[in-house]
RNA sequence: GGCGCCGUAGCCAAGCGGUAAGGCAACGGAUUGCAAAUCCGUCACCCCCGGUUCGAAUCCGGGCGGCGCCUCCA
C-alpha cells in the first residue's frame, strides 16, 4: 500500500510522491513567542513529529524544520505591557515552548529557525516581488499586491470578490486593494526596527515563514504543517507570497490539524449532552480557560502536566485522527491514562521475566529492518502470524494519511495477544525458559518498534511523587511480611484487613502465583 | 452573508461501496481463599428522510443538530 496524504490545496487525499525520491522536506509553522505555550500548542508539534517519525520508519529522509516568529506586533505590545524587551520576552517564551515540546518526547525536529535571524532574506524576497510587479512600496510599507496572483484564494478556497463582499475586510483607501497584505511595516519610534530599502521597519507576518522555508528547504517543499486555523490568511498569504517570487509550486501537500477544543467550547460537553455533577469541573474550567489564552495564561508544564503525564497528553492527541478538533478535557486525557496502564503493566511483566526494560529494548527504526519473529514462530506459530497480521494493520492506517487512531487499536490488539503468551509461559507459576524468553522479547521489540513510531512508550513512566522513598519501602516490606503470616494462617479477615486498608492508600496488593507484589496508583 | 468540517454503543474512537476495529465503563466466565492483574465471552437498528446500487455508516439530494474560519489564535 502506498502512503497517502490528505492535502487542503487539492481537498482530496493523495498518493505521497516527494519533490526528490526517498527525500522529504517538511515545515511546520511554530509559535510566535509572546506568550507561555498553551496545551494547544502542543498539538502540531506531536503530530508533525509523530509524521516525521513514521516517514523515517517507512524510509524516507526527513527534513523537518519549525519556526520561530519572535518579531511580531503582539510581542510588541505584550513586552511593553510587562515592561521588558522584545528580545527578552521572545526569549523567555522561546524557553517555555521548548521546555514543553521537550516534556511531550518532540525531539524529532531539525532545526528552529528564528524570524529576526533572517531579515535579510526577507527583505531579498520583499524587493524580488516588487521588481516582479507583485508588491508595491507605500509610504515606508510594502504591500503584497493579491490582484497580481492569479490564483489567490486557492487554498482556502476563497476569491477575492468574495471576501470584499463580506464586512469583515475594512476599507483601507492607502492600499490598491483591501486584501492586500503587509510585507514590511514601517516602525513606530522605540519598536523593534531593521534598516529597508523603504526606511526602517519589520517584516510582515507572513513574509517569515517564506523566507525561511525557502532558505532552508528551498523554493518546493513537500509537506507544509499548521493549524487549521492558520489556513486563512497565513497560509494563503505565504503560498502566495512564494510561488509569485520562485515561479514554482510552493509545497506539495498541505496538512492541516484540527483544532484543541476545551470543555467549555465544545457543544458536546457543554451543550444538552453536559454531565451533570462532574466534581472537577470548576478546575477543569480554569484549565480550559488557559486554553483560550485569556488572563492569566499559563504554561501547559503547570497547567496540564500537573494532572497528567506527558505521555498521556501525546497518545490522547494521537488518539483520533490529526485532522479531526480534539476535545480538551481532563476527564478524557484521564481515561486515556487508564488505558495506557495495561501497557506499562505489560512492560514490568516483562523486565521481571526477563530482566530487562523493554523501554531499553533496540527496536527498528526502520520499517525495512522490522523485528524478527522467529522466535514466536517457532513456539506459537499462530501467535507469531496474529502479530505480522497486526503489524501489517498499524502501517497500513499510517500509510492512510496517518490515522494513529487507527494505528492505536493494533497495538492494543498486540497487547493482549502478547500478554496471552505471558500466560501461556508463566502457566502455574513457571519461570519462562530461554526461548520462551526470546519469543517474547522479540514480541515487546515489536510492540516497541511501532510505538515508538508515534513516539510513545520510550521511556517508563514517571514515578509518582514519593515512589522512590526508603521508609515506605521498609514500612511496605514489614506490612506485607505480617500479612503473609496471616495468609500462611488462613487469617483472612487480618490479610483482607490490610490489603484494603492499602487500598484507600493508593496502594494495590496483589496475591500472585510467584509471591506478593505491590505498587502505587 | 461567504468558505469548510462534523454527527458511529454510556463515554472516547476506527471505518473512504460488500455487510460495524480498538479503548474506557458495565455484565458473564476462567483464574484466585477472597480480591487484583490477565485471558475468554456479551454489549451498535451507524442523527432523520429520500435517491443511486445486486449491495451504503460509507456515494448523491434534502432536513435537523454541533463546530470552525472569514478579526496577525497552533
Amino acid at each position: 500500500m502506498p502512503l497517502r496524504v490528505y492535502s487542503t490545496l487539492s481537498r482530496q487525499k493523495e498518493e505521497f510522491q516527494t519533490v526528490e525520491p526517498g527525500k522529504v522536506r517538511m515545515y511546520l509553522c511554530g509559535p510566535t513567542v509572546y506568550k507561555p505555550a498553551h496545551i494547544g500548542h502542543m498539538v502540531g508539534p506531536v503530530i508533525f513529529d509523530t509524521i516525521k517519525r513514521y516517514l523515517t520508519y517507512a524510509g524516507y529522509d526527513v527534513t523537518f524544520v519549525v519556526n520561530i516568529t519572535d518579531v511580531d506586533d503582539k510581542l510588541i505590545v505584550k513586552a511593553q505591557e510587562k515592561g521588558t524587551t522584545v528580545k527578552a520576552l521572545a526569549e523567555q517564551m522561546t524557553a517555555d515552548y521548548f521546555d514543553n515540546l521537550k516534556l511531550m518526547g518532540v525531539d524529532s525536529v531539525d532545526q528552529f529557525p528564528y524570524a529576526t535571524d533572517h531579515i535579510a532574506d526577507m527583505l531579498a524576497m520583499i524587493a524580488r516581488l516588487i521588481e516582479k510587479g507583485h508588491a508595491y512600496p507605500l509610504e515606508g510599507d510594502v504591500y503584497f499586491a493579491v490582484d497580481s496572483d492569479a490564483d489567490y484564494g486557492k487554498l482556502s478556497n476563497r476569491s477575492i470578490a468574495q471576501m470584499m463582499a463580506g464586512t469583515r475586510v475594512e476599507a483601507n483607501d492607502r492600499k490598491r486593494n483591501p486584501a492586500d497584505f503587509a510585507l514590511w511595516k514601517s516602525s513606530k519610534p522605540g519598536e523593534p526596527a531593521w534598516d529597508s530599502p523603504w526606511g526602517p521597519g519589520r517584516p510582515g507576518w507572513h513574509i517569515e515563514c517564506s523566507a525561511m522555508s525557502a532558505r532552508i528547504l528551498g523554493d518546493s517543499i513537500d509537506i507544509h504543517g499548521g493549524g487549521l486555523d492558520l489556513m486563512f490568511p497565513h497560509h494563503e498569504n505565504e503560498l502566495a507570497q512564494s510561488e509569485s517570487c520562485s515561479g514554482k509550486p510552493f509545497a506539495r501537500y498541505w496538512l492541516h490539524n484540527g483544532l484543541m477544543q476545551s470543555g467549555r467550547q465544545s457543544g458536546k460537553v457543554g451543550g444538552q449532552h453536559s454531565r451533570q455533577g462532574d466534581a472537577p469541573a470548576s478546575e477543569e474550567d480554569q484549565i480550559a480557560g488557559k486554553l483560550a489564552g485569556s488572563a492569566g495564561a499559563e504554561s501547559v508544564k503547570s497547567a496540564v502536566f500537573a494532572h497528567h503525564p506527558p505521555e498521556v497528553v501525546r497518545f490522547f492527541l494521537l488518539s483520533t485522527h490529526y485532522r479531526s478538533p480534539i476535545d480538551f478535557s481532563l476527564e478524557n486525557i484521564a481515561a486515556t491514562g487508564k488505558s495506557l496502564e495495561g501497557f506499562h503493566r505489560l512492560f514490568e511483566e516483562y523486565e521481571r521475566i526477563s530482566g530487562k526494560s523493554a523501554y531499553a529494548l533496540p527496536a527498528p527504526t526502520k520499517r525495512t529492518e522490522t523485528t524478527s519473529l522467529a522466535a514466536v514462530e517457532s513456539l506459537a506459530p499462530e501467535v507469531a502470524a496474529e502479530l505480522a497480521s497486526l503489524r501489517d494493520r498499524f502501517t497500513e492506517a499510517m500509510d492512510d494519511d496517518f490515522n494513529t487512531g487507527g494505528a492505536v487499536a493494533t497495538l492494543f490488539d498486540m497487547r493482549r495477544v502478547i500478554n496471552g503468551l505471558v500466560n501461556q509461559f508463566t502457566a502455574a507459576g513457571a519461570k519462562p525458559d530461554a526461548a520462551q524468553q526470546a519469543a517474547l522479547t522479540a514480541s515487546v521489540k515489536l510492540l516497541m518498534e511501532l510505538a515508538h513510531t508515534l513516539g510513545v512508550f520510550r521511556t517508563p513512566p514517571a514515578k509518582a511523587a514519593g515512589q522512590q522513598d526508603d521508609l515506605v519501602e521498609g514500612l511496605m516490606q514489614l506490612i506485607l511480611d505480617i500479612r503473609a503470616d496471616a495468609r500462611k494462617s488462613k487469617n483472612w479477615p487480618v490479610a483482607d484487613k490490610i490489603r484494603d486498608a492499602l487500598k484507600t492508600l493508593q496502594v494495590v496488593v496483589e496475591d500472585r502465583p510467584d509471591g506478593v507484589r505491590w505498587s502505587r496508583g
